[in-house]
DNA sequence: TGTACATCAGTGAACGCGCGTTCACTGATGTAC
DNA sequence: TGTACATCAGTGAACGCGCGTTCACTGATGTAC
């Protein structure tokens, strides 16, 4: 039934129905992720987004368990895309690097991940919109702490490590994971929605989490006490 | 109006009137905290918490501005006990020495803070039904997030950084409080609901952050390509 | 290739629910003189 | 100490709203023979 070889996606994509079945769940998300994005997720209900797409509010729910779930459908692809990323990184490299290597190679790859679904730009500007709507940035941030406990057992893998009794890599997922998440708060600040300025912020801060955590950030030639 | 000396809290206390929209509020914040941890956040109604103050819905509203306002009254309060501390920490202590400090200090001090409005026990309670709803356990990482940009100024200000410059302080305090989060959720997920348990998961999961984002954790014998 | 039946996406209309708001109002506490 | 007026916490009842659910149903696609 699912054709999971050569990598793809485990969705049934062959029958009439099931193509249909995919088109019908892209218009929700795209239409939704449009009317978000122009005049607000507060401000737009379900009824209109099922409305925009001529399918029932009913047909809606079928697809989303809830208003919230088709705000993030595209972040989730993009998680799993970043999952996919972290898993190719050559065992050679550190926990920290490992890491933010994956956070730049699934940002090269992020047009070709969702432009089957929506274009690049409206996925920018979707971003934007969580980053800036309480109760999104709230269920994007819970979201993202749900998905340590998987990087770290990945992190846990590479190491050779028992997560049950190491706490590093569940720690230094977490600390990585606040740097990122607080430069994507930072990013979503300036208004800039392009890839290029999320990845301008990432790649400063995350350059930063090593030195931030130093005992003495004062140079040397500064005494502590002076 | 407002007796701000001593390090006493900005609020009008000598009145009749005053004392008794105290009483008002502590009520609807106890009643509430015992109803939440009780039968679940989701399972109360502002009707029935008001309802057992013996007051209006109406009445409810004028002292939050929503349900979620009232579950997190007195972590709003440990918050600033918790900046309190860290603006006491002697100049001589690094950034994260710093703000570890403060936390320990701030949970020594922690049944003092709040024994005046809830018994301690309660606030733990409802620190632990606040980490094991998902609507609450989003907003209070949503919260911590926005308190740290207070954080970083205050640690910038120690270090006599300009934070507009220097990202380090909210770098900084990013990969802390991505600890501390972490740590919370964790402690929640144990189930125990003492200040000795959050101390001990916190305690450990801090000491490991400088290591856990180091490039190599294996043991120097351990060549990482062998 | 055709028929009979199974599956399942989508329908339409109605509803339950609880949050948060709005209205015009009461009565206790505080203040001025 | 007493009177007149101002302030403001609290009332009660009703409502708007949109999310998410429930019902019994239709009709297109898929499958077995």
């Amino acid at each position: 039934m699912l054709s999971e070889k050569d990598g793809g996606v485990a969705v049934e994509t062959t029958g009439l129905r099931a193509r249909r079945k995919r088109r019908t769940r892209d218009a929700l998300v795209r239409v939704a992720l449009e009317l978000f994005t122009g005049q607000g997720y507060e401000r737009t209900t379900v009824d209109e987004i099922a409305e925009a797409v001529e399918v029932s509010q009913r047909t809606f729910f079928r697809y989303f368990s809830s208003k919230e779930e088709v705000a993030f459908a595209v972040q989730d692809l993009m998680e799993s895309h970043y999952v996919a990323a972290l898993r190719e990184r050559p065992a050679g490299e550190g926990p920290i690097e490992a890491l933010t290597a994956a956070v730049f190679a699934a940002w090269d790859t992020v047009e070709e991940a969702v432009s089957e679904i929506i274009p690049i730009d409206l996925h920018m500007r979707s971003y934007l919109m969580i980053e800036s709507t309480p109760v999104l940035l709230a269920a994007h941030m819970r979201r993202s702490a749900e998905s340590e406990e998987l990087l770290a057992g990945l992190i846990a893998r590479r190491e050779g490590l028992d997560p049950a009794h190491d706490p590093r890599p569940r720690v230094a997922v977490a600390a990585f994971g606040g740097v990122m998440r607080a430069a994507g708060r930072q990013w979503g600040r300036g208004g800039d929605a392009s890839v290029e300025a999320i990845r301008t912020v990432t790649e400063e801060w995350l350059a930063h989490l090593g030195p931030a955590l130093a005992a003495d950030w004062r140079p040397p030639s500064t005494p502590r006490n002076a």
